[in-house]
DNA sequence: CAGTGAGCGAGCTTCCGCTTGACTT
């Protein structure tokens, strides 16, 4: 105390930190860690009577951090807050100031969207007051989610056991898992056939693709040809050409490729996932390290990136000066772009923080390369590249299009080639760049060979993790903030499973998001969220007025839930599934219910006969006939941890396991095993020799079909090394 | 790149958004 003179509080103390060392000594900095105050957590807390007023308890876990900030407060008259400069921050000031409030104590609020000398001490020098129409929006948001999740859940629970939750968010996240399921389940390949040829012209040798044939298009879904016989009579026709082929046309086009706008928390977690193959709950584990800090040498502990929550693609002027002036000395002025490069953030961004980038950019990737693990350090250079590559050139890529005639049919292939580096020049894998074509010239060809291949349309992919986030960004729902603890809750809840890296919705899942979207129609959809926002962007305007603004937003919830109440039976037993069994004890009729772990067979006569009975579950199965090699017993399908494995059924008398047969004999001669499926640790499948630890053969996917030409040893696929024998340790390169 | 296992259950837990350390899963 002693000297000093104001207290000031900010959510974050990484960000306390940084503070210090801008203000001087007559500032106390304390920060909350976020949120102090909530709604109860065992009761809804909302008087719905009264204008929707909410009760807020001090959250458990911030009493001892609300006591701190009590005694601090109390050797100061002013007191400065701080929080981010949006919604929730001012609601947390506001919390904060309510808790605070004393007789001769005066707070101000404070708001910087970057944490530099410049900015802070200019908004010390201006403070301002708590704006109470900006923490009403935030009250109706807090309240909102309240109501819709804990009213809808408790209904849920009803139907599906307890446990089950629903949420403004997380509903409609599992619904778009759900709608991409359906998408892939309801879609039909359609078959169509690619012509190819490969020409020569002088020493250059490419492959086209047939692409008009008599002026109309071809060779691509819903065209001819569409099955092997119309493939047929076109290759009859080209095959009638005979060695009359030209090429008609050589077309070059230049274009310019924008670099990327620097990183969000979204697309961060986008880029992470694949490049470096991390999850978005890892990335942020990762970043969060990064923007902590690290002890570099010489320059003491700081933090090496700006704030990762963020849905703003700012960039404080003062880092992009910084930035220029670094790459001007590095590549030279030509390579920067005359004027900064500046990104606007989308729609419905809150813009409390910068982009996410390298707080010093002097402190490259190189330098770091010894002080930082494997894993910070990629992620640290993604960050650094993406940055410095908006602040240079567009790069250029030269397309060159050729086309190949002959008696009506026109072949067609196209290759790109780099001009101009420009931003690339920082990393050659920010551009994808396709094949280049050698050098040909309009005139004459021959054609060396053809044929036909039969395609199918593909269905849309799965969501991975990464891409859930990007479109759940994109439809506004989320923030940089809730985007993993979505993610686990839906996993929480065994609505969603990973298989390999995708996200599909269980069959809890699929009954669950039915039974929302069927019954609360207006709620679980993405508009509902937009509309909200609109209306939470009126109250902070002072358009209109919390308790109007609830009011209208409750009407179709409230509807809708008057309507499930009616329907909570009729809808109970149209999710029962009838058995065609009769209860051993009373003779009713058996069916299958929801419980708390799953579906179980229960009597319909429930309470009244209390008779249950475990559903035969997958893990009950006997598989393929397969015996324990230890006891004879039958070997079972189970589900552990790791994914399905086989048991023996004398299980806990014998505690033989095995993975998954995949029926394909180990390649190793002599060995006499048989590959299985197993699980690494990280979650990846891969294949293993049965007999491990004796054999040690493992491979990534399944075998592949060669051996090694020194000594004939079956050989693995490997990332790094692509083919490799195990036996010479040798890596192979095929011929 | 290598592990795995319970016998319950049908109404009292559930939401979204801010922040980090917390110990026993």
């Amino acid at each position: 105390m002693g000297n000093k003179k104001y207290l000031l509080i900010i959510e974050s103390p990484a960000k306390a930190k940084s503070l210090s060392t801008y203000l001087g000594g007559e500032y106390e900095i304390v920060a909350s860690n976020g949120h102090v105050r909530d709604l109860p957590k065992d009761s809804l807390g909302v008087d719905e009577a009264n204008g929707f007023k909410p009760r807020y308890v001090i959250l458990q876990e911030k009493r001892e951090k609300v006591m701190e900030l009590k005694t601090r407060a109390r050797n100061y008259s002013h007191v400065f807050l701080a929080a981010d400069p949006d919604r929730e921050g001012e609601a947390i000031c506001w919390h904060l100031a309510d808790i605070l409030e004393r007789p001769g104590i005066t707070f101000h609020r404070l708001r910087f969207n970057a944490i530099t000398k410049d900015t802070v001490l200019r908004s010390i020098e201006n403070p301002g007051t708590i704006d109470m129409q900006l923490v009403d929006a935030q009250q109706a948001r807090r309240v909102m989610d309240r109501l819709v999740g804990y009213k809808v859940s408790t209904w849920l629970q009803r139907l599906l056991g307890r446990g089950r939750s629903a949420g403004r968010v997380q509903s409609v996240a599992l619904r778009m898992i759900q709608e991409r399921e359906d998408e892939i389940r309801m879609f039909v390949p359609v078959e169509y056939w690619l012509l190819t040829a490969t020409f020569s012209q002088n020493d250059s040798v490419f492959k086209a693709v047939l692409k008009k044939m008599d002026g109309s298009l071809c060779c691509r879904p819903g065209k001819i040809p569409r099955n092997e016989e119309e493939a047929g009579r076109i290759v009859e026709r080209i095959e009638s050409i005979g060695d009359s082929w030209e090429i008609k046309s050589v077309k070059t086009r230049e274009k310019s490729v924008k670099p990327p706008p620097p990183f969000i928390t979204s697309s961060l977690q986008q880029a992470a996932s694949t490049k470096l193959s991390m999850s978005p709950s890892v990335t942020m584990s990762i970043a969060q390290k990064l923007y902590e800090g690290v002890t570099v040498p010489d320059r003491g502990t700081m933090g090496l990136i700006t704030y990762m929550r963020t849905d703003s693609v700012r960039i404080s002027p003062e880092s992009l000066q910084k930035c220029r002036k670094f790459l001007e000395d590095r590549y030279g002025r030509e390579y920067l772009t005359p004027k900064p490069r500046r990104y606007r953030s989308s729609k419905g961004s809150q813009d409390a923080h910068e982009a996410i980038r390298p707080v010093d950019v002097e402190l490259t990737p190189e330098k770091l390369s010894h002080h930082l693990p494997r894993n910070q350090l990629a992620l640290y250079k993604l960050i650094w590249n993406r940055f410095v590559a908006t602040q240079l050139r567009d790069a250029v890529v030269e397309e060159v299009t050729v086309e190949v005639g002959g008696g009506g049919l026109t072949f067609e292939t196209s290759g790109e080639k780099l001009k101009d580096k420009g931003f690339s020049v920082v990393d050659k894998g920010m551009l994808r760049i396709s094949t280049k074509l050698p050098p040909v010239a309009e005139g004459k060809v021959t054609m060396l060979d053809y044929g036909s291949e039969q395609k199918f349309t593909k269905p849309p992919q799965r969501f991975t993790e990464a891409k859930l986030v990007a479109e759940m960004k994109k439809v506004g729902i989320g923030r940089p903030s809730t985007y993993v603890s979505t993610i686990k809750t839906l996993k929480n809840r065994r609505y969603v499973e990973r298989e390999e890296k995708y996200l599909k919705p269980t069959e809890l899942g699929t009954t669950t998001i039915r039974l929302l979207t069927k019954t609360f129609p207006h709620i679980f959809e993405v508009d509902f969220t937009a509309r909200m926002e609109d209306l939470l962007d009126s109250i902070a305007m002072g358009r209109d007025t919390y308790e109007n603004a609830l009011t209208q937003l409750t009407v179709p919830l409230e509807s809708s839930l008057a309507d499930a109440g009616r329907r909570t039976n009729a809808l109970k037993s149209e999710l029962e599934e009838k058995t065609g069994e009769n209860c051993p004890e009373c003779g009713a009729p058996l069916v299958i219910r929801w419980g708390k772990y799953g579906r179980f067979k229960s009597c319909s006569a429930f309470p009244g006969c209390r008779y249950s009975m475990p559903l035969e579950r997958e893990d009950e199965i006997v598989y393929s006939g397969r015996k324990c090699p230890r006891c004879d017993g039958r070997l079972l399908l189970k589900k552990g941890r790791y994914g399905k494995y086989l048991g023996c059924e004398n299980y806990p008398k014998c505690k033989y396991t095995t993975s998954i047969p995949t029926g394909v004999g180990c390649p190793v001669p002599g060995c006499g095993g048989e590959l299985v499926e197993k699980k690494s640790r990280k979650g990846r499948i891969f294949y293993g020799c049965s007999r491990y630890p004796e054999c040690r053969y493992a491979l990534w996917n399944m075998p592949v079909d060669k051996t090694c030409p020194r000594c004939g040893f079956p050989l693995l696929e490997q990332k790094k090394n692509g083919l490799w024998c195990p036996s010479c340790k040798k890596k192979i390169t095929e011929q």
